[in-house]
DNA sequence: ATTTACATTAAAACAATTCTAAACTGTTGA
DNA sequence: TCAACAGTTTAGAATTGTTTTAATGTAAAT
């Protein structure tokens, strides 16, 4: 796993230091191969977990907001007590899951395009995001 | 005003007891012409501040939570540190100003219909929302 | 009236997030 | 190479929104 180079020129790029820390997170969140949905929570154990490497919350909270605000995240809009990021940057929608709190890509072919038709005096639109909640038959919804 | 006798009834026909408080807040989100939305500390201010009438938080989180199962209100995904909830409990969709942070209702006729052509198996659709979060042209997004 | 089940309340608990102040570490440039 | 600075990490405290608790209050049924 040599991404090490790369991350520290993608930092460097946003005028962020490569320190250790943001290496370990860099390295959790863009080296799978695929794309995923996590809680700070879920990082900061996998970092924890995977990496056997103690971080701060602190660390973690900074971390990513520089990384959402470069770019190289996404928060997804649920209100639910804690934030859900995507590492997919790409323009795409979301279902989740009640049942199991679990968010799931939308793929383009699952959904036609939205369109909008007016918009709100002075404002530019800086995101659409569709939302589809599903849970099981029987359940309630809410 | 005398919706209370219709309030009264509402409240009982959700074998919810109609209580002092439970009827102010009815007075309070379903008196007005129009819907609105609120946060709960919007709604605590505007019983404490117009009917002069203090409110304990927990019968405010109690009493909405109610309303929401009932169906009485809505809740809109944003993610946000508090949560947003709707008194328009009809099929409809959102603006969100990052600016004033202010949910802006978005009517049918300003989008097209979401058409979703593939479902989770095992899982029923509960809702569908889109979010068009806007802001002022010279703003950063995030 | 009395009882019972449901409601309200203030305060404590809680969970996610942000802040703080001190210690630490890349980076720059002498 | 090293000193110095600015940016970073850290643990813990503080803050914020929300939920729980346990005591007290109240509507409705007996």
């Amino acid at each position: 796993m040599n991404n090490i180079s790369i991350y520290t020129e993608k930092l460097r790029e946003s005028s962020l230091r490569p320190t250790r820390q943001r290496l370990k997170i860099c390295e959790v969140l863009f080296s799978p191969e695929k794309t995923f949905h996590f809680t700070i929570n879920d990082l900061t154990k996998m970092i924890e977990d995977k990496l056997s490497e103690k971080i701060s919350l602190a660390t973690v909270y900074n971390t990513i907001h520089a990384f959402k605000k470069k770019g190289y995240l996404k928060e997804i809009s649920i209100n639910s007590d804690k934030s859900y990021f995507d590492t997919n940057v790409t323009e795409h929608h979301h279902f989740f899951d009640e049942d199991t709190n679990e968010l799931i890509d939308c793929s383009n072919d699952d959904i036609d395009s939205v369109n909008i038709k007016k918009n709100i005096t002075g404002k530019k639109i800086k995101s659409v995001e569709v939302l589809i909640k599903v849970a099981s038959d029987n359940q309630n919804q809410n």
